[in-house]
Formats: C-alpha cells, structure tokens, sequence
DNA sequence: AAACTACCTATCCGATCGGATAGGTGGATA
DNA sequence: TATCCACCTATCCGATCGGATAGGTAGTTT
C-alpha cells in the first residue's frame, strides 16, 4: 500500500510516516509543499492514497485538492488539518476527497483512517462533523434572523447598501433597516466597525 | 528529565510522547486541555519543562502561558503552536517563556531543543525568528507612506474620517485624501472594503 | 382575537463619504 | 535650480449612509 503525506510540519509528517510505516503493509513517501507533491505524483502516480495538509504553501484552499485529485485519472486524496473548519471538510467531501482528518485524531485512529480510505472508502470522524455543527452557528449569528445574516454576508465582501439590495432582491430602505438591527446586535456604530467584527467572530 | 505536554491535537501529542520516551532519559506526561495541564502541574509539578500548544482550549493567547508560568514557583514553560506568528513568539519569550517550537520543526529537532530547554536554555528557531522579520513590514504595507498607514489603522479601528483627524491631529479633507490614496493602492471601493482587506492582509 | 415576530416598503433629513479640482510647504534628488 | 515626493489644506457636489418615523403582510404564539 503505497502512502503520499504532503505536510508542511516537519514534525507532523515525520510523526506519520514513522506511524504508517510502523504497520509492515505501507509503504510511505512525504513532502513538504504542494508543487513538490505535484512533481511526486507526476512522478511515481498512483498511489494508493495521497494526504494533503489545508493549510500548505501552494495549496490555495480547495483548489489543490481538486488539482490533485485531477492527476492521475481519479487518484484518491484526503485532506489533513488542524484548523480547517467543518465547512471546508464538508466542501472537500463534496468535491470528492477520499477523507477529511483533523490532526486532532490520536494517532492510532490515523492510522485506521488512512487504511480505511486506502481500500476505497470515504472518511471523516463523526465526532467532528458532528460537534462542529452546533459551533456552526456562531453565539453571535444566533441573535440574527437568516435575512440580517444575509445582509451581513454582503456587508462583509464591502458591499453597498444598494449592492446588496439587488443581490436579495429586495429594496434599499430595507437594507439599510437591516443594517441599522446589525449595528445595535454586534454593538457597532458604522458599517466598517460591524464589517470588522462580524470577521473577527468568524462568520463568513 | 520530567516534561508535560499539553497539546489539544491528539495525533501530534502522541508524537511527541513517544518521539520523547524514546529518548530513554525523558519521562513524559500528555493532557489535551489547558484546565487538565493546570490539574497536573498542582498535582505533579515541578516539571522540567511544560510545553503548551498556543491554540488549545483554555489558552486564552499567552494568558495560559504566564498562569502556568506563575504556578510552582519559576516553572519552566515553553510555547509549541503551528500557526502562531513572529509576534507573538516574540512576546511569549519576553515574557519569559523557556522556549517556542513552531511545528514546522522537524522531530529530532524537537527533541533536541527540548533538552536543551530542560537544561535551563532558551530557545527558538533562529530561522523562524529571522525568516518572519522580511515578512515583518508586509508587502502591502510597504507601498504606503507612513501617514497612509496612520490613517488605514484608523480605519481598521472603525473610526470615522473625523475621528481619525481628530486623533492625528490634520484636518479631515487630509484624511480623505490619504482615503482616497489606500483605495488605489489597496484595490478597494470604499472604506469597508479597504478595512478588510488590510486586515485580511495582517496589518495591525 | 390579540400580541408578537420576522420581514418588507417608504419618506425625510442631516451626516458622512467619495471623487474632482486646485492649491501650498518642506525635503530629497537630479 | 528644477523636479519629484510626501504631506497638508480647501471647496464643490453628487452619492451614500445612518437615524427617525410610519406604515404594511404573513406566520406563530398566547
């Protein structure tokens, strides 16, 4: 069983390859960048399961996923990573990946997931599709009614008041009602200030 | 050599116990939570070295650092984090961590400064510390003057153009003149947008 | 039925913003 | 000296914003 992991922690790709290749059956390659992942794929392809890190020098969110799984006709890739929010992993799962693994997994679980998807199956922890859905809805976007979130959406890509009308179809006055609701529940007093708080809370 | 390591990624704390427990004179203790590395300091302390992962729960920035730091009089405690900057490695050894691991460390670097730690050293990984002053005066921040960069703080603070005059002391026509500069050389259309993408930029 | 909530529309008005235009100063450079 | 650059001030004007106010509809709860 032939293992790509293209991690750019030294520490943590050292850690997988030494747990993987403890277990006698797989044979593991790493890299610390996505072009050199690319340049081992084109190289020694296929392999029967390639690991990806999110957060990577080259990887440019999804897109090197999707390039990745793109070589080779259907090489099977799974992401890894210690930040990625459920979002992501579920954008990845739809794409096609292999898995999804959060570095928060104990290792022996690591280990059981990569053979699992070695032979063809698709995983991601339950636990953390799970717990990450109730932080999915964020304490602060709960106090929002779906349309301020909407409203919100737009305000934080630097809309206008009249941009945003036209992307929901609705008028300006109403917009501007909304914006003055999301001014009082994120405790700001201008559009830029409610714009910066609503991404330091992570929404959007 | 006793060492605690508190890390919430499980994979990589497995690591790090056995890569360390492989090294024969090291005995090693893992908890997963900041309030569980808290529990075993009071129980267990001292140690020869604590190492805290920057991003866990409890944390709370380089709070959790100075309180575990605080306990058992002088514990030695040193920052391993995977996404923390030059900023704040700077500020937890100011503040008299024994060390700070980025986890792009290779694993028999590890453990090598771990020893080195526990012997009474501080350290950090000149590279890191050098590497990421280029990266210092961000690339966009190199194109403004340095009024532009008084004003866009201002900005990214949510203040309004008069406020911001008022607080540089110019005259607000000024502040929109330097507005309408940040806009052409940041790419944005008005002020949200421009807030935003400084701050997506890392400035301030 | 009454009260409440989320949502929508509208108008008025003062404040603020964004762009254009037209200056001026001081320091560094060619 | 002439030229450039960073910085400052000013005025005009249309667009946008932010707040107040006054409605309306649909669905849910009490």
């Amino acid at each position: 069983m032939r293992i790509l992991v293209a991690d750019d922690h030294d520490l943590l790709r050292d850690t997988l390859v030494m747990f993987l290749n403890n277990e006698g059956s797989i044979e593991t390659s790493a890299v610390g960048t996505f072009s050199q992942a690319v340049e081992r794929i084109e190289a020694d392809a296929p392999y029967d399961l390639i690991l990806l890190d999110y957060n990577m020098p080259g990887m440019n969110g999804l897109d090197g996923l999707k390039a990745a799984m793109a070589m080779g006709d259907g090489q099977r890739v799974a992401l890894i990573s210690g930040e990625a929010t459920k979002k992501v992993a579920e954008s990845a799962l739809e794409a096609g990946a292999a898995g999804f693994i959060p570095k928060s997994l104990p290792a022996k679980s690591l280990v059981n997931a990569v053979k699992f998807m070695a032979m063809g199956e698709q995983y991601a922890p339950i636990d953390f599709m799970t717990t990450a859905e109730e932080v999915e809805t964020h304490p602060l976007a709960k106090k929002l009614t779906e349309r301020e979130q909407q409203v919100l959406k737009g305000l934080t890509e630097g809309k206008s008041n009249k941009e945003i009308a036209r992307d929901l179809d609705i008028q300006e006055p109403t917009v501007k009602l909304h914006m003055k609701t999301l001014y009082r529940k994120l405790e700001a007093s201008n559009r830029t200030q409610a714009a910066l708080i609503a991404r330091e809370a992570g929404l959007f």
